[in-house]
DNA sequence: TAGATTGTTAATCGATTAACAATC
DNA sequence: TAGATTGTTAATCGATTAACAATC
């Protein structure tokens, strides 16, 4: 085990263990082994290992992994041993879906709010939510201390709307937006764009 | 130039290459270089140039890229000078923003049928589809050819689709399912879940 | 004990970067 | 022409795999 810096290709699968390991855990199973998460997931068994070593010894020769045991060791490495408060940005489609979405309980987060610019959806009930004006978002952020936030809204609107995120203090954004954005460094952004991953399969028909 | 085997990880940048040099065509851009599009979507300069080398002498030196020629050129790259028709499998929150979804046109995509296994939703406009029952599925993508698929469906039913998609001959799916599913190596599978998206980043928090 | 499986090492493989001649 | 920027090479850096001693 060695904690220096671990590779941010490592962080990118852990959340994909992490949920292998769910599923498992839901179905009664108590106890897998690196050849089997491995199928499940795709991926080599002596990457799982090595993955999963940098982080501690986990494991028991012989038997392998208790799912109950890493997972909470998973959970507490990702930090979603904890419930992380998101704030929503869109109250489009894309914004609806994921304003009711059941799939975030029991993975670390939660909205608690959700934000747009257009009059006609301010105060609209989104979910169980109610759309607050966008010129609220600054400070529902600060007052919150929110630190996660999701971009629903058009592209040409992402880039605004991710430099008022950032200087009210948010510091990882997931952005629905098909646009890249410009964010300082200490700011981490994922991105969602179904178009793009299509795209990336297309080129192997 | 050697087309020999592009590796996936360049293929994979290209849908962001594609998307951003899009996005400089409608403000009225014509030239860019490696360096200027490096700085838009956050890759080094050299990166970019010996991605887009794999391919062809798409750049003049002194002057750099033509927008409208390496758009072209990407398109064909990825097979994306075309429309492609998609199956869309579950017609709940997700599904519907994808039915409704804007961002596919001029990007390749067309979805073409909607179907889920709820006889409540069986029959129901989705944006300007009727979903179909699922029973109809297989039948479908064989008559209509088509390749891609997207699973919009809850967790548990997840595997169960994307068996009947690929024996139907779909060849590409994009899961929004929060689980990992198992293809033949001939099939594509492409994952968006925005709690491991989110995840990933908590890590940095 | 015998069998199974981990954690770790060393070797291999692949990706990124820096540098620069070529040339627009 | 002078300046800019490509495409490509070689060097560096990083990730994956194979193998196996340790050990449950």
């Amino acid at each position: 085990m060695y904690t220096d810096k671990i590779p941010d290709i490592i962080i990118g699968r852990l959340p994909v263990y992490l949920r292998a390991l769910q599923r498992m855990s839901e179905k009664g199973i108590k106890t897998t082994s690196s050849q089997e998460l491995g199928e499940h997931v795709g991926i080599s068994a002596a990457q799982i290992r090595k993955d999963i070593s940098q982080f501690g010894e986990f494991g028991k020769q012989g038997t392998g992994y208790s799912i109950p045991f890493l997972l909470d060791k998973l959970r507490e490495i990702l930090k979603v041993d904890r419930v992380w408060e998101v704030a929503l940005v869109g109250a489009g489609d894309i914004g609806h879906a994921l304003a009711r979405y059941q799939g975030f309980t029991d993975r670390g987060f939660r909205i608690i709010c959700v934000f747009d610019n257009d009059s006609s959806k301010v105060g609209a009930k989104v979910g169980s939510f109610t759309v607050e004006d966008m010129s609220k978002l600054s400070d529902k952020v600060r007052e919150c201390n929110i630190r996660l936030a999701m971009i629903t809204v058009p592209a040409p609107a992402a880039q605004d709307v991710a430099d008022i995120l950032v200087k009210s203090g948010i510091k990882a954004i997931l952005n629905y937006a098909p646009i890249s954005i410009n964010v300082p460094n200490d700011v981490h952004v994922q991105y969602i764009d179904p178009a793009s991953h299509l795209q990336r399969m297309t080129y192997y028909l």
